[in-house]
DNA sequence: GCCCAGGGGGCTC
DNA sequence: GAGCCCCATGGG
């Protein structure tokens, strides 16, 4: 956990994931699917405002309503829509109860929220993990950026194959998933950027076997 | 004006 | 099952 430690050190205990909730956990999971999260919050400021920060609520929204709360977190028309699978499964499935959906075992639920519209494997680990509490780490391109740069893996490994390295490799611990993601987060935004790796004063540079020759 | 941001669905071949 | 395109807003 060399690594951990050096970005626990250098970054601190982050503030992930900010909401009041479980349920606005998994409302901002959909909402900031390939958007910058600054854009999901102003959607859900509209929707606390509007009273819909709960699965009821959601529930008995109309898609056109919902558009408009969400508009400023972009795609709004397919995320409306996967609000409302959501909650239409919760129904159905739990009657409306998430702790009675988080009482579910994990492999099992993992399975089934994939099935919902609208989650893919980043959006349910991500609510596993920050609303279920799940001992499951999230990966995401950030995730693959750095640890390909370091060489720990090749670039086109697949989104499995990933979260095994991390989870094979660290102990089964929520807490420790929990902030190793978000420090994660936290060095691709400062130091190992999308086209432009800033090396200098990169906690992890010494370490890095591609410091200066990134891409 | 361009690129990017805390993805996923659906279609094609 | 890999490779594309689509969804759409807002900030740097």
């Amino acid at each position: 956990m060399a690594i951990y430690e050096r970005l626990y050190k250098y970054f601190g205990p982050s503030h992930w994931w900010p909401a009041d909730t479980p349920f606005e956990i998994i409302v901002g999971a959909i909402l900031t699917q390939n958007v910058a999260w600054k854009n999901v919050e102003k959607a859900i400021i509209n929707l606390r405002d509007a009273g819909l920060l709960e699965p009821e609520a959601i529930y008995g929204t109309s898609k056109e309503e919902l558009e408009t709360l969400i508009r400023p977190a972009g795609f709004y028309r397919a995320k409306a829509k996967k609000l409302k699978a959501f909650v239409e499964h919760l129904r159905k499935r739990y009657n409306g109860s998430l702790s009675a959906m988080f009482s579910r075992p994990l492999t099992e639920l993992r399975q089934e929220m994939l099935a919902i519209y609208g989650i893919g494997p980043e959006t349910a680990d991500a609510i596993l993990c920050y609303a279920g509490n799940y001992p499951i780490m999230v990966m995401d391109v950030y995730t693959r950026r750095v640890f390909t740069r370091m060489g720990f893996f090749d670039d086109n490994i697949s989104y499995d194959g990933m979260q095994a390295f991390f989870m094979d490799n660290l102990p089964e611990d929520q807490h420790l998933y929990k902030e190793y993601h978000a420090l994660i987060d936290g060095l691709a935004k400062h130091f190992c950027r999308k086209n432009r790796p800033e090396c200098q004063g990169c906690p992890l540079g010494d370490i890095c076997p591609r410091i200066g020759v990134n891409i």
